[in-house]
RNA sequence: GCCCGAGUGGCGAAAUGGCAGACGCGACGGACUCAAAAUCCGUUGCCUGAAAGGGUGUGUGGGUUCGACUCCCACCUCGGGCACCA
């Protein structure tokens, strides 16, 4: 925006906005306003905490990126900095803060490939964005800023992990204690050790016994290798494609020795309390089917090589059980096959195992399998049915076999298909089935086009003709799926046979990483080679420089190679003295010779638990300060869960970050530490901010920004482009930045268009080309409210006409109830229109009552904190806006004398009607039957019927 | 394939059973200016009409209701999630 000689001095334009921007952020960090005071340990006020809410507002945790900032980032940082102003109006006292999420491994590939170190190149990161966000005006409390790379933060990274290392998962409580309870149980002989008494057992075998129980393990596994990342990666970090979520490289399945998590010990847990939350529908039910729980039986069938189980969520269809299917890795598959198949089961598994996991998965497969050659024993019928192998089981679900019901499940109907085995109903699909699929009703499946899936009446479905017997398992008549499932799993659990079982998808969490940039594990390898925790004395373990940041050099597709992480090369920090804490008695032992384990963990951790750390960000005794997670987390009221009063983020971390958060705190809740069962109370799901970009008839992107519109279509550099919708991004050329806007507008006009853009949770597209209405809007309040050429105030301190009263507190009702809402798109249009009708008084009277100057100023401070804030100090007040109260609007003066009622005739609006406010559904009813347009429009004919809705509308039934 | 969510002017959107299109952009007309930019004022869903006015209109088709963008059923399109999970 250029400004010349003609332009008022006093004009509210960019180079005004940057003026009054920096001085009022220089302000605020001088003065400390943003502080949130704590009712306990460091940063404890006391004080200033009596009689006041408090609030707790969150943004998800950023990672520091090289490429800086784009227009989509801080969106919704914007919308908690506007809620948490608008309650601090309201006597709140709001924390709001923002760290950030500084391991991981972009800053290391950077490292890899220019050799500064990530340390380096992370802090430059995080000033930069330091910078670009100040520049915006947020109001956070900086004191609270923590990074997860300070010391000072992962040493409680490191605790914390130990904490969930040193406890065990009890499930008749279902609660995680200390692993000290354990051992307790296990030596007093209250608790079975197995085969061999805890007396008789070696230390070793102690230690390992103990070890299979922590809540942290090392368990050999199969697990996510990436070889193009040189490290293995947690399942959710692995796309459908079966490659890595960052990079796009092959991930490989191998097994593998590696610290787990044992998150489906808490499975239930994180299931049952989604309910319990204040969080969108869509992402509960993405977590509910990442859990995966599925209730059914368990089932033994007897064969030649023992015991085969499977895994149902239908036992109520075991009679038509009429084959068997193993996954082709299948530890029994070995001792199945007869020696007529072992050649036809060998090449389908070696087949099977070449596979990958992406072609495996599609679903235009057809189903194909080999018979081993062994029966089993259905256990209902004593029938034997065949036992195949098929990748369409897999080992990793389940128990990895299953039992073939082909007539009530498609994926059994599709196997017996081809290879035509029997299929035999046990339940009579409705006449309604038939129908839909042409068919005449029949119980013989033969001409049944697909498997039956739902409620219908048991047939075929009895083992003995005596029905009372005690032996005998009868459901034909039976009519619901409930019933039968529970008779069937009596049956089973009566006979020893099987058992009502649950299982889930989720898998437990993979932890370590073999990398560089990560929190080192405080954990070191005793001198029987098992982990032991390092002293909470010697935290933090801290990360040893290296030269060389390099994995070992791996072709992606190289599914051989064991991974080397990079902190096996400095021997002299791996090989160590300490004195550790025997791992059983808990008794200090002499000086002795430890090895460190050298994989770090995920990026996942620092954000598994930061939100804590901000509320106590200095306390070096403690992670925090107990008090101070109790005003600030605890439960609000008997059964609630407590946590961040609203957490805002986008949904890509629905299962990630947001499931493993929960987990963790889940168990620093069971252990004590915390008094809120959830970490994050009420999710809001932020939009993204999209833009256009645009190809040349090559395909190749060209600069957004410099593409002209002409009648609908698109040109650069006079050449016709194709345009297209999608992500900011570096490499489609449509990047905006916020340095752009707070260069061409300033901070408060850009804060105000994204708000105005529409609402927060959903996705739109950038275009800077409507920027400048809101510009406009700041343009004509400081124009009401100062005089462009010479500065002067022209507020009059003079009576406020009634009319422009109401619209002020028809506006302040509006206001109050938008902004509580987060509906800060229409909170603006309320400010837009009050503005307008002040703008009509200003035009006819020349100045504006400090009353509707006041008051305005004042709801805009949320939203355009630095102009209100300008504008409240040119106003003669000395007090702070950001804790001024906010408008509270006079309900007399939201109801005027009169009302405009329509009137509608067939539900069509043909007239409207002036009436005194508080007439009657008679009087309302007289005046629309003798308005002149009604009569016209009725033509003398009798109204059938009159619909008053009080005070709201008339409407005549002609 | 299964499960969610969304379809309203040229564009971003508002209205959640009661006046469809608030508010903003753009476009058009005007004021200011030597001129342009900026700023200000006015008009702006579509069709029809000189105008007053009339008709029509919230993805499509049906239903409930005095009255439907809103509730119900079916379908179409787009976006997201999951995907042989037994």
């Amino acid at each position: 925006m250029s400004t010349s000689d003609s332009t008022p001095k006093e004009r509210y334009n960019a180079r005004l906005a940057a003026q009054i921007e920096a001085k009022w952020q220089d302000r605020w960090e001088i003065q400390r306003t943003f502080e949130a005071p704590n009712p306990a340990g460091p940063l404890a006020e006391p004080t200033k905490i009596a009689g006041r809410h408090k609030l707790f507002i969150l943004d998800m945790f950023p990672y520091p990126s090289g490429a800086g900032l784009h227009v989509g980032h801080p969106l919704g940082y914007i919308g908690t900095d506007v809620f948490g102003r608008f309650k601090r109006m309201n006597g709140f006292n709001v924390l709001h803060a923002l760290g950030y999420d500084s391991f991981g491994l972009p800053a290391e590939q950077h490292a890899i490939t220019t050799g500064v170190h990530p340390r380096e190149n992370t802090e430059s990161n995080i000033a930069n964005m330091r910078r670009q966000l100040r520049r915006l005006g947020l109001a956070h409390d900086a004191r609270r800023s923590v990074s997860t790379t300070d010391e000072g933060f992962y040493r409680w990274t490191q605790w914390i992990f130990l904490q969930v290392f040193n406890s065990w998962f009890d499930a008749d409580r279902g609660i995680a204690r200390p692993i000290s309870e354990l051992i307790a149980e296990f030596s007093s002989g209250k608790r079975s050790t197995g085969t061999k008494s805890w007396n008789e057992m070696s230390s070793r075998e102690q230690k390992q016994l103990v070890n299979d129980h922590r809540l942290a393990y090392l368990a050999d596994a199969p697990v996510n290798w990436c070889p193009g990342l040189g490290t293995i990666l947690a399942n959710e970090e692995v796309t459908a494609e079966g490659r890595s979520d960052i990079g796009n490289y092959p991930v490989f399945k191998r097994n593998m020795r590696q610290w787990t998590m044992r998150i489906t010990a808490y499975a239930d847990r994180l299931l049952d309390d989604l309910d319990r939350l204040d969080w969108p529908e869509s992402i509960k039910l993405m977590q509910r089917n990442w859990i995966g729980r599925s209730e059914g039986a368990r089932v033994r069938f007897a064969s030649r090589a023992g015991d085969i189980e499977v895994f149902t969520t239908r036992p109520d269809t075991l009679f038509g059980a009429t084959f068997m299917v193993l996954s082709p890795e299948h530890p029994l598959v070995e001792a199945l096959t007869t020696d007529t198949q072992r050649a036809a089961v060998d090449t389908y598994r070696s087949t099977a195992s070449s596979i990958t996991d992406a072609d495996r998965q599609s679903d235009t497969r057809a189903k194909t399998g080999v018979f081993t050659g062994s029966m089993a024993t259905n256990p209902v019928t004593g029938k034997e049915i065949p036992v195949w192998i098929a990748d369409y089981v897999l080992m990793g679900y389940g128990t990895g076999a299953i039992m073939a019901v082909p007539s009530g499940d498609e994926r059994d109907f599709a196997f017996a298909r081809t290879y035509d085995l029997p299929i035999v109903a046990t339940q009579m699909p409705p006449d309604s089935w038939f129908a839909g699929h042409g068919i005449a009703s029949t119980a013989d499946c033969t001409t049944w086009p697909e498997a039956f899936v739902g409620e219908g009446t048991y047939i075929n479905s009895r083992n003995d003709n005596d029905a009372s017997s005690p032996s005998s398992l009868v459901l034909d008549g039976i009519t619901d799926m409930a019933t039968a499932k529970r008779r069937t799993n009596e049956w089973l659990e009566a006979r020893g046979v099987g058992q009502s079982a649950i299982t889930y998808k989720l898998r437990d969490w993979l932890f370590s990483r073999q990398r560089y940039w990560g929190e080192p594990f405080p954990i070191v390898y005793d001198e029987d080679e098992m982990p032991v925790a390092v002293p909470d004395s010697l935290l933090p373990v801290t990360l040893p420089e290296l030269s060389d940041f390099k994995p070992q050099a791996l072709d992606p597709n190289d599914e051989v190679t064991d991974p080397i992480p990079p902190l096996a090369r400095r021997a002299d920090w791996v090989h160590t003295e300490m004195e550790i804490d025997d791992p059983i008695t808990g008794v200090k032992r002499p000086m002795a010779k430890v090895r460190r384990e050298i994989n770090v963990m995920p990026q996942w951790a620092g954000s598994c638990w930061y939100e804590l750390r901000y509320l106590d960000p200095t306390n070096a005794a403690a992670f925090i300060d107990p008090e101070v997670e109790k005003y600030w987390m605890g439960p609000r009221h008997e059964g609630h869960t407590g946590g961040v009063d609203l957490y805002v983020g986008g949904v890509e971390h629905a299962v990630l970050h947001l499931l493993y958060s929960r987990f963790w705190h889940k168990v620093l809740y069971d252990l004590g530490h915390v008094s809120s069962e959830e970490p994050f109370h009420r999710l809001y799901n932020q939009g993204y901010i999209q833009a256009y970009a645009y190809r040349d008839e090559r395909g190749q992107t060209v600069p957004a920004a410099e593409v002209q519109e002409r009648e609908g279509k698109y040109f650069f550099d006079g050449q016709q482009v194709s345009r297209e919708y999608g992500k900011m991004g570096k490499s489609l050329k449509n990047i905006v930045t916020p340095d752009e806007m707070y260069d061409e507008f300033g901070a408060d006009t850009f804060r105000l268009y994204e708000m105005s853009m529409g609402p927060l949770d959903q996705s739109r597209p950038w275009n800077t080309r409507d920027v400048v209405g809101m510009q406009r809007f700041l343009q004509r309040v400081w124009r009401n409210l100062v005089d462009e050429d010479t500065g002067q105030l022209t507020v009059s301190e003079t009576q406020c006409p009634e009319h422009l009263l109401r619209a002020l507190h028809i506006a302040i009702d509006g206001v109050q109830r938008d902004m509580d809402g987060m509906r800060f798109n229409t909170a603006i249009a309320k400010l837009i229109e009050l503005n307008n009708a002040l703008t009509k008084h200003v035009e006819a009277t020349g100045s504006t009552p400090r009353v509707v100057a006041e008051a305005l100023t004042q709801m805009l401070s949320p939203l355009c904190p630095h102009v209100a804030s300008e504008l409240w100090e040119r106003l003669g007040r000395t007090d702070e806006i950001t804790y001024a109260r906010f408008p509270v609007a006079d309900p007399s003066l939201l109801v005027s004398d009169t009302m405009e009622i329509p009137v509608q005739i067939n539900g069509k609006v043909r007239s409207r009607l002036v009436a005194p406010t508080g007439s009657n559904d008679d009087q309302l009813k007289a005046l629309a039957l003798a308005d002149e347009k009604v009569r016209i429009a009725l033509a003398g004919a009798e109204p059938r019927k009159v619909i008053v809705v009080s005070g709201r509308l008339v409407n005549i039934v002609a």
